[in-house]
Parts: structure tokens; C-alpha cells; sequence
DNA sequence: AACTGTTTAATCCCAG
DNA sequence: CTGGGATTAAACAGTT
């Protein structure tokens, strides 16, 4: 069913890059993990371009999910059957995008292992002992667990800062008065711009909200974000989640290049937003407690020796400059 | 069989 | 120019 704007955007190749887009699909989850399978789907109808040739593109996901040390693999557990194990993104990542952005990653993410030196930075990538060899019980929200250890370790940063994504994704929305940011990013369990420094305690999914759509495209404009229609990456039905209190909203797009030169394209109708059925949270209701209530170091940890030696690691990772 | 995951390699692009 | 990141292709193994 063709759409208004279609030929305009759905040629166009979104600006962002493979990782990025994991990396969007895993945050938009409830659970902060995602199978493969939703992963395509995300990304498939937020952006029509992925729509073609999804042999390519997904081949080349797959090949970024297992060679890129941002993103762990979770097992099911048993009771939830199907293909593949979940993907979420290394507690540790959050540093990986320039500026926070979603449009270049400048800094590669590695996860560093401090019991075998020999093996640090660069050679975690071998197939031996993955997450996957953790027991599957109890891991319902590993992801959101490995937030809150990130969350509990100094300076974390959100891996997509949501400046960007409002900078860029949502502006024409604001724009056209469309969308409440505010809950949107809720939705999407971002931290609130420049709550990013005091909320760091506190699990993605649940950390402040701002509700004020002008203040949200008052402080885009303030950071000199240009306007106008550009993908609509984020199109998300607006659930029934804003329910915080209103914060302020210092909010600082930074987007890489003063100016992105990116293809003028429309923003996503509505209607390519995700109707929600599709994001299935693996049993939400069987967060480890103790992974909620404390950091998810437990939970990270291997339950034989060297099960961890993984690109989850033993949580030590590292930012490698290029 | 289809899907998922890993790995290697070639190529292009960009920043330094 | 060089190194590194991103993309694409492909082969292969394991799983459902």
C-alpha cells in the first residue's frame, strides 16, 4: 500500500548505520533486548528503505550483532520458545557514539577482560563462551540489569543520546505538533536531556520525563538543529506511559556536523508506526529481582570459569579511540 | 528447509 | 596517505 511520501523516502537510505539502528530497535524494547527477528521488523517499518533487498541488509545486521562487541546475546529461557537468542546492548556501550549521536560511531567499543591481559581489546570476539552460556533462567531482563550496572558504574553515558534524536528524528514532528515528545522518549525509556548527569542511578526505562512539547522544540531550536522534514525514525505510538512529572529540558542536540547534510525526506506518516504488537518483551514479568534491585554484575557474571569470556566479558570494556 | 549466528574478506568512505 | 569504521558478500555451522 503505497503512502504519501513513500517515493520520497523509502529510496532514501537512512543515515544511519547498522549498528545504530540495533542499537534503536533494543532501546525501543521494554525489556532493553530484542530477538533478531523483531529486530528486522523494527527497523523494517520505521524505515521503508530496509523494506528491499532485506537479504543484504539483514546479512549484514546478523554480521554486525556478532562481530560488533556492543551488542550480548541472551538465551531464552525455556518457556519462551522460539528462534535465536535475544540481543541487547553491552552495559558498557555508552560511549560508543560520537556526541551521543546515532549518525557515527567514532569510537569502537571493546570489551577488555582484566583476568587474561593477553586476551584484552580486540581479541573478545572468539566464539568461545558467550553470554549464551549463561543459564537462561533469571535473565528475563538482563539488559535492563546491565543498564542499571552501567547505570552504577562512573560516567555512564546513554549509549543514543536522546539530543540527537530529537535534533533529528523528532524535530519534524515537533515541528508539526505532532507526536508529545515527551512521551515518546518515555516510550522509549531515554533519559531526559541533562538529567543524563543525576539520573544515572536509575534504570533507562523508568528515568525522569519531560512533558513539555514547546520546551522540548524550544530547546531543539536552541541548539541550532535545523528544521524541517527529515526521517521520522522514532515513529512510535505513544503509549500510555507519560505519567511522570515535567522536567525541565536543557536539551543539547549535538549533532555531528554542524550541519548534516542529509537528503531532504519526509518524516514517517503515522502510520508507519510500529503498532506496538510487535514489541513482545521477553516475559517482562520475570525480572530477576535481585537484577533489579541491585546492578546486574550478578547477572553478567559467569557461572563457570571463563563463561564469561566473552564480549560481555567480565564487564570490562573499553572505548578504543581510533 | 529456514533461520540464526559466526567468521573472513573485499570494498568504500572518512577523519586524522 | 593511512587506519579504522561501515557495508556487503559469502561460507559455514548450529538450531528450530
Amino acid at each position: 500500500m503505497p503512502r504519501p511520501g513513500k517515493s520520497s523516502y523509502s529510496d532514501q537510505k537512512p543515515p544511519y548505520s547498522y549498528i545504530s539502528l540495533t542499537a534503536m530497535a533494543i532501546q525501543h524494547s521494554a525489556e532493553k533486548m530484542l530477538p533478531l527477528s523483531d529486530i528486522y521488523k523494527f527497523i523494517m517499518e520505521r524505515f521503508p528503505y530496509y523494506r528491499e533487498h532485506t537479504q543484504r541488509w539483514q546479512n549484514s545486521l546478523r554480521h554486525n550483532l556478532s562481530f560488533n562487541d556492543c551488542f550480548i546475546k541472551i538465551p531464552r529461557r525455556p518457556d519462551q520458545p522460539g528462534k535465536g537468542s535475544f540481543w541487547a546492548l553491552h552495559p558498557d556501550c555508552g560511549d560508543m557514539f560520537e556526541n551521543g549521536s546515532f549518525l557515527r560511531r567514532r569510537k569502537r567499543f571493546k570489551v577488555l577482560r582484566s583476568d587474561h591481559p593477553h586476551l584484552q581489546a580486540g581479541s573478545t570476539k572468539s566464539a568461545v563462551g558467550r553470554l549464551s552460556q549463561f543459564p537462561p533462567y533469571g535473565l528475563g531482563s538482563a539488559a535492563a540489569a546491565a543498564a542499571a550496572a552501567a547505570a552504577s558504574t562512573s560516567g555512564f553515558k546513554h549509549p543514543f543520546a536522546i539530543e540527537n534524536i530529537i535534533g533529528r528524528d523528532y524535530k519534524g514532528v515537533l515541528q508539526a505538533g505532532g507526536l508529545p515528545l515527551a512521551s515518546v522518549m518515555h516510550h522509549l525509556g531515554y533519559p531526559v536531556p541533562g538529567q543524563l548527569g543525576n539520573v544515572v542511578s536509575s534504570v533507562w526505562p523508568h528515568v525522569g520525563v519531560m512533558d513539555s512539547v514547546a520546551a522540548a522544540a524550544a530547546a531543539a531550536a536552541a541548539a541550532g538543529v535545523p528544521v524541517g522534514p527529515e526521517y521520522g525514525a522514532f515513529g512510535v505510538p505513544v503509549k500510555a506511559l507519560c505519567h511522570s512529572a515535567s522536567q525541565s529540558l536543557p536539551a543539547v542536540p549535538v549533532p555531528i556536523k554542524p550541519t548534516p547534510a542529509l537528503p531532504p525526506v519526509a518524516a514517517l506518516p503515522p502510520t508507519l508506526a510500529v503498532p506496538g504488537a510487535s514489541q513482545q518483551p521477553p516475559a517482562p514479568s520475570t525480572v530477576c529481582p535481585a537484577a533489579a534491585a541491585s546492578p546486574a554484575a550478578p547477572l553478567l557474571e559467569p557461572t563457570a570459569p571463563g563463561a564469561a569470556e566473552t564480549k560481555g566479558g567480565s564487564l570490562h570494556s573499553v572505548l578504543v579511540h581510533s
